[in-house]
DNA sequence: CATGAAATACATCATCTTTTCTGTTGCATT
DNA sequence: AATGCAACAGAAAAGATGATGTATTTCATG
């Protein structure tokens, strides 16, 4: 329960892959693909709403591809969640109008959920999480 | 994003409701059903899953209905949710493996989002639920 | 027994997610 | 200018899940 869609999981990982290549010059989707192991015209889907967000770059034509639209410390997770799946909601009528809100018992949970979730997600930064990987890979590297 | 299905809004109202009507005798899934504006089907489905998890108690035949299986005090949110639908789960890689898991620089985040969500839920109580429906409830009496 | 209510199983409908496909547009290289 | 690569756009197929309905069975009570 309480699952992201593929969307915002690929995206997490899209971001983190263009972080740790940042200044190496536009990444295709196809690279991206490959590495990740997800379907290239799915990636393309995930990048319009990255794009429209401002988290990445497109670079059309010969030697396109994308490139990371700002300073990997500066975007979280969060931001990459919001515009690829849109906001938390546990609850559907959180954001709709409901007649029993007043009264209702388990409203205050919820929005406590959306509380917790974004505190975390809103520290989380893409910087962060391309740290431990580039740790990783360094690892590897060194045998 | 991270919602959860109705199977789990829908099992903590009705549970709030039977913790309210505590010591009044069996109450019928139609009594629930037109009072949370729910369908009868449903919370029969739903109450196969809280009965298993004993969280409420059938009582077949005439006269029957449903009871609260515990202390209301004593069951918390996290207990109704796990029981109805599952474990929390942000993304199903969590508990299958994944050739990824050592490097993976978004698991960490996965695993804390599901820490802090066990975390609030596992605090909020049922009979803590539904107080705050019976003050309201109070409130309208003394109008 | 007869009755009312839960238990169980199965069928269906709706919605959302995920994936794939087809074509178009823009840019850099030659 | 011509060519090829890669993003852009929209549609639609495929799959999964959620939600609901129907029918039958089992059981406790009067």
């Amino acid at each position: 329960m309480m699952a992201l869609s593929t969307k915002g999981r690929y995206a997490a990982r899209i971001m983190v892959y263009l972080a740790i290549r940042q200044g190496a010059g536009p990444i295709t989707k196809y690279q991206i693909a490959e590495a990740e192991e997800l379907s290239a015209d799915y990636i393309e889907q995930i990048m319009v709403r990255l794009r429209a967000a401002g988290l990445v770059i497109s670079h059309r034509g010969r030697k396109g591809g994308f490139t990371i639209g700002q300073d990997p410390a500066k975007i979280t997770l969060g931001d990459v969640l919001a515009a690829v799946e849109g906001p938390i909601r546990p609850a559907p009528c959180l954001d709709s109008y409901c007649k029993r809100e007043a009264s209702c018992p388990t409203r205050p949970v919820w929005e406590q959920a959306v509380a917790v979730l974004e505190d975390l997600f809103g520290r989380t930064t893409i910087a962060g999480m391309a740290e431990q990987t580039k740790a990783q890979e360094g690892i590897s590297y060194s045998i």
